[in-house]
DNA sequence: CCTACCGATCGGTAGG
DNA sequence: CCTACCGATCGGTAGG
């Protein structure tokens, strides 16, 4: 249920052959170099991703350090550097592993109640359920990030990054169309999208996972305000 | 019409004493130096506070060094420090000068309309239009540095907003209450209220002044959107 | 991935 | 408000 991208990598990761070698006995002459980093590569670089994910959130872009997040890794000062070309490129990845990642999960969630949601109000539910999963729920870190640090990132992967956001906000258009039509949603569709994504996404600014309501509660609050639905 | 406080500051400044005695024509012996500062204090530290709220909102608050801030303002890199204890204090006056401002203009839409907005209707959408104004209108890098930027002040300095906050949302709660007594709003009201505000926050990163809806367009489909109203 | 290091920049200050 | 400056920090790199 939680970032199934950084899950599904890790189920691609190479098995660490040359240590299965060595275990099973066939002469392991010299160090293993390679294919040792081969073998934590994906590890080390996630766990990269989650630090910086999580103090980027936290402090902001600038405010956080290379070194603070070699740390919260377990690494020293230089070695972020290894896995990264710089730390605008970590940013990035941040941001692009996050919409990878909310991508995915829309198309899950849209795919496993494909039958059972017929009407517009309860597609609609569901997408802003899983929006608030994503944006609050567990290891929530990387789109929050790409939604508050989006100025500190170049105008090609502002690009880049835009293309993964229609991606994602594609399966909305049909639905708010279709309630549009329906007389259900009087208002301009772009705009009402961008203020609903606005309510929606906000959130991450207040919400506290710890007390007050849950993610339930606000899809239920917001879909009361949009359209005056009472549960 | 444009950051009342600022004009009451202008209003309130003292006046330059010792120039009007050399204006008057007791023999002005030697540079008014003194003088010459007290007089240009509140214009260059209001260029100030412009400067750093218009870098704060492009750049954000780490992004900007104080010798960008002094350069926009015509000043020499150390000079914001005998305006400003420190780079936070000044973070800090942008985000108390733009709350201020907020709440006296609220204040004032209240007053000018009082009579003639009865309904709750009426009376919300007039918040919400002034919300706009104050967050898009012309010379709003105060309120939008306020809200992306908090993460930069201390513990103290938030609280202290928060305050001022509480002044500035005080008159949407009864509004919100009365429409939620008769009906027209149906979700929880301090979950409705966060929400509104994020669907009219947000709009500080997407609006464009320059292209695609009015600030009335935008106040529209707000309405339309959370009360189906059609004007 | 670590060690050792560099050049640049930055917030801030003294002294006028 | 300017000039001249300091100490600290930072992103990034070479070389292993």
């Amino acid at each position: 249920m939680e970032r199934p991208v950084a899950r599904s990598r890790s189920l691609a990761r190479p098995v660490p052959a040359a240590a299965n070698d060595a275990a099973v006995g066939k002469r392991p002459r010299g160090r293993p170099r390679k294919t040792a980093l081969d073998r934590d590569d994906g590890n080390r670089r996630q766990e990269l991703l989650r630090s910086a994910a999580r103090l980027f959130r936290r402090k902001g872009f600038h405010a956080t350090s290379t070194r603070d997040i070699a740390a919260a890794a377990g690494m020293q000062s230089g070695s972020p550097f290894y896995h990264f070309k710089s730390k605008g490129a970590l940013l990035y990845a941040v941001m692009e592993e996050g919409m990878g990642s909310a991508i995915l999960r829309q198309q899950l969630a849209l795919q496993r109640a494909q039958e059972t949601t017929a009407n517009g109000h309860a597609q609609l539910r569901l997408l802003i359920r899983n929006h608030f999963d994503i944006l609050l729920g567990p290891g929530s870190d990387f789109i929050p990030v790409m939604l508050y640090e989006s100025r500190s990132i170049t105008a090609r992967q502002r690009a880049l990054l835009a293309q993964l956001q229609s991606c994602y906000e594609a399966p909305w258009a049909p639905v708010l169309e279709a309630l549009r039509s329906c007389g259900q949603l009087r208002a301009d569709v772009k705009l009402a999208r961008l203020l609903m994504f606005g309510a929606l996404n906000w959130s991450a600014q207040w919400y506290d996972r710890r007390q007050g309501a849950s993610l339930d509660d606000l899809t239920d609050a917001a879909m009361q305000l949009f359209f005056g639905e009472t549960p």
